[in-house]
DNA sequence: CCCTGATTCGC
DNA sequence: GCGAATCAGG
């Protein structure tokens, strides 16, 4: 692969928006993050925000002012997305419900009103929006009890990442209640090419054969 | 251990 | 110019 213009203009472009080396070598394919690294710096692309420490022993250096003209929306850290949107992770949050701990989070009546969402929650923060009431979640009692100890054997050792320590290898189990403080996220080494660990795969996706056994 | 960017240096 | 190897740090 070489560096054409296109890939070029991909490079400066996410590295402008803050993604790392090795993210832009993977959306470009074909090069390591060691190659965006060199071609960012033959670019003279490098970041070296704090503007003192400008080491230039550059003593005569006549054309060229380089003024402070570098708007870098790194401070900001703009971040791309997180990538726990992986794919299948939809049933997810319900084994994190599973957690006795719990004082007394939205069990109060009105169990179908988004509409009026936070009040129940004490002084606490806001609660998220929240806009959907809970999608399907398999009902704790068809997780193996095997699987269910495991998680709850894991959790205790979970690494509690949040969402932006969260990598292609770490566990993206929620576990907590989202709306309060009491919320991370698993953290631990995932299985490769699943988005859990080991524990929290077992829970996370099911065989669906437990609920077959539906027969009248 | 995982990751990050920075630098060097043979090609 | 290129990028693997290496370095330095989180």
């Amino acid at each position: 692969m070489s560096w054409t213009d296109e890939r070029v203009e991909t490079l400066k472009k996410m590295w402008a928006e803050g993604q790392s080396a090795s993210q832009i070598a993977k959306e470009l394919g074909g090069v390591t993050r060691n190659a965006v690294i060199g071609k960012v710096h033959r670019l003279g692309l490098s970041n070296r925000v704090g503007g003192p420490a400008t080491p230039e022993p550059k003593p005569a250096a006549p054309a060229r002012p380089e003024p402070a003209a570098a708007p870098r929306p790194e401070a900001v850290a703009p971040r791309a997305a997180p990538q726990v949107e992986d794919e299948p992770v939809a049933a997810a949050p319900a084994a994190a419900r599973a957690e006795p701990p719990r004082p007394a989070p939205a069990a109060a009546p009105t169990p179908v009103q988004p509409a009026a969402p936070v009040s129940v929650s004490p002084a606490r923060k806001q609660i998220v929006p929240a806009g959907q009431p809970l999608p399907p979640q398999p009902s704790a009692g068809e997780i193996s009890p095997e699987a269910l100890a495991s998680v709850r054997e894991v959790e205790k050792r979970a690494r509690r990442l949040t969402l932006m320590e969260l990598t292609e290898r770490t566990c993206k189990w929620p576990i907590g209640d989202p709306a309060t403080d009491d919320f991370w996220f698993c953290g631990l080494g995932s299985i490769p090419g699943k988005p859990y660990c080991e524990a929290h795969v077992g829970v996370a996706f099911q065989p669906m054969s437990a609920r077959r056994d539906r027969r009248r």
